[in-house]
DNA sequence: CTGTTAGCGCGTTCAG
DNA sequence: CTGAACGCGCTAACAG
């Protein structure tokens, strides 16, 4: 751990001098030069980019707070980000907050006191606090994937509304009346759009909502298991799942099939977010896809520019369009009998 | 963005007044603590974590490096790594190398300027020098999921090659006696280990090696896809295939769909790395099974008693159990007309 | 072309 | 119980 005074010291010459060099600021004889640079790798000499951060304010570290990294939309988005972070000479630190607002504001306290320069945030909930707290500590944020209120930040998402009501009139099209949709926490944006969306087409198709057809859980596979378990339940049984994200699909297939009921020929089940082709042998499940890597590059595109002062003025909202993609799970048109 | 400075006027007291209650350290009339804490939260205070660790030489921050977060084991075992790491008030930094030995090289030197307090690396490459470069500059390294040259460093990983013996030797037992190898990287010490436990059960079987049975490219689909393809032109086919990775996996397969042939019916399928529960809607795979989130926990706790100075002297090399998972993929027993 | 001075924000001496 | 001075490693000004 030589610093760059011992750098300065073996070549003789004033640590400024070394700085020079090692910046390619200001002139210097070839000569000088020269020495500088072989005593630097003689000593094995590394800048301490902390004492040049503590001048400079800027470490060149970004932040990614998200709910669960072992989520493959997220684990698309993070993959996103630190490519295009990368690519700028940025380095990323990642936070799983599991849901949890304080697990959150934790993270962001640490994060504020470790000089990030930007931070890149998916809430766990739909409150304001995360953001202002950032906002107060001079710390740009760019909120991904969700929607918070208030609105004076720059926000990277999709329109949830929108892909659930596309997702939920393919439901109807091929004859369903009785769909059930299980959502995420109530509290988080996503769930409350996609469950907004399935209300509009059902709305539009002039059809009642049934209560015991709407539900909000976890958005885990466990959470799935229990909707889906409470959803059958219902009489008349619904004949089509929506499921609000991956995880509480693959909880409402597992039960399905423990219950011995077919997908989709008992049950048709569609949902949000689709798995990446890398890691599924057969894909199979109807969805509204987002485009997680565009989101975590546009997001961190957008954060990197308002760092550098070149994004525009005022908060931007980017929604990026949703993919219908209908595979197997969806089923054919149901026979008029069935309805 | 208040400094230390900022409360000492504020509350009308020193900055070292300040810096005692925020820490905790000697004592301090109650009057005065009430009145420093009132300026800081009047003032939003944050203290600057980076002055504090140029002068502890400590930043509460590991980075971990790894090929690419998007294969759904390294994202497990990143999952177990920053939460051993965050319970202990670590951040953790995370690297996409994509195996490349030149990308890896680049961002260890960017962590090594950031004072990263240790690094969690999965090597590009099967060589000496990545770790050699973090010892030299006084960074302690925990090397994960794979074997380097030399030894004088901690290894967390499992034994690759006696689980793919154990794969190999159920293919064997199953009437199997053309099995063909699609490993990884020839350079990545895991798809040696891998085919290394192939040859040994095949040797044991008394069975000869065929070279047109062996291949090596990359630990991808597109890699799975192309060994697969070249496995089955040899004659006579192959009957079983042994994929060293998830990703080559799933070429194979989609790469066997696509030309008709069943699995396991025309060819078996087994492989290293399972696909978690969680985002498989039909476990299919006949699977090696590694620790994943056991091994970034337990490298994370070895690399932060390192940090401690509480760790044995001397280097660990900590090798996990790997469980074989026997589902459908593997067949049943080969009639002996088969064989 | 090169060196000196000063300071980024903090915490540890050592005095009061 | 509290404060002043110094230095962690680096670089922008300002000499020379």
């Amino acid at each position: 751990m030589s610093t760059i005074r011992d750098v300065a010291e073996r070549a003789h010459v004033s640590t400024m001098t070394v700085s020079r060099v090692i910046n390619r600021s200001g002139y210097i004889s070839a000569e000088t030069r020269a020495r500088v640079e072989q005593a630097i790798v003689e000593l094995g000499y590394v800048p301490n980019s902390l004492a040049r951060s503590l001048r400079f304010k800027q470490t060149k570290t970004l932040a990614l707070i998200l709910t669960d990294i072992t989520n493959p939309f997220f684990t698309t988005v993070a993959r996103g980000v630190e490519d295009v972070a990368s690519e700028n000479g940025f380095n990323v630190i990642f936070c799983n907050t599991d849901e949890s607002p304080v697990e959150e504001a934790e993270q962001l306290n640490i994060l504020a006191q470790k000089q990030t320069d930007g931070v890149l945030l998916v809430p766990a909930r739909s409150s304001a606090e995360p953001v202002e707290f950032l906002q107060r500590q001079g710390v740009p944020v760019v909120v991904l994937d969700r929607r918070v209120p208030g609105g004076g930040v720059d926000v990277v998402r999709c329109d949830s509304e929108q892909g659930a009501y596309d997702l939920v009139r393919l439901l109807l099209s091929l004859g369903h009346r009785r769909i059930a949709v299980l959502a995420g926490p109530q509290g988080v944006s996503t769930a409350a759009d996609r469950v907004a969306g399935y209300r509009r087409a059902l709305a539009e198709a002039g059809l009642a909502e049934d209560p015991r057809l709407v539900y909000f859980d976890e958005y885990t596979q466990a959470g799935g298991q229990r909707m889906t378990e409470q959803a059958l339940a219902a009489q008349p049984q619904p004949t089509a799942l929506f499921a609000a994200n991956n995880f509480i699909a693959i909880g409402a297939y597992r039960f399905m099939r423990q219950a011995g009921l077919r997908v989709p020929e008992d049950v048709a089940l569609v949902a949000f977010d689709d798995l990446p082709a890398a890691i599924v042998m057969d894909p199979f499940l109807t969805v509204a896809a987002q485009p997680a890597y565009a989101m975590g590059q546009r997001a961190t595109e957008l954060l990197l520019d308002r760092l550098a002062g070149s994004a525009p003025a005022g908060h931007q909202e980017i929604v990026l369009p949703i993919e219908l993609i209908i595979r197997r799970s969806s089923g054919d048109a149901l026979s008029s009998a069935a309805s």
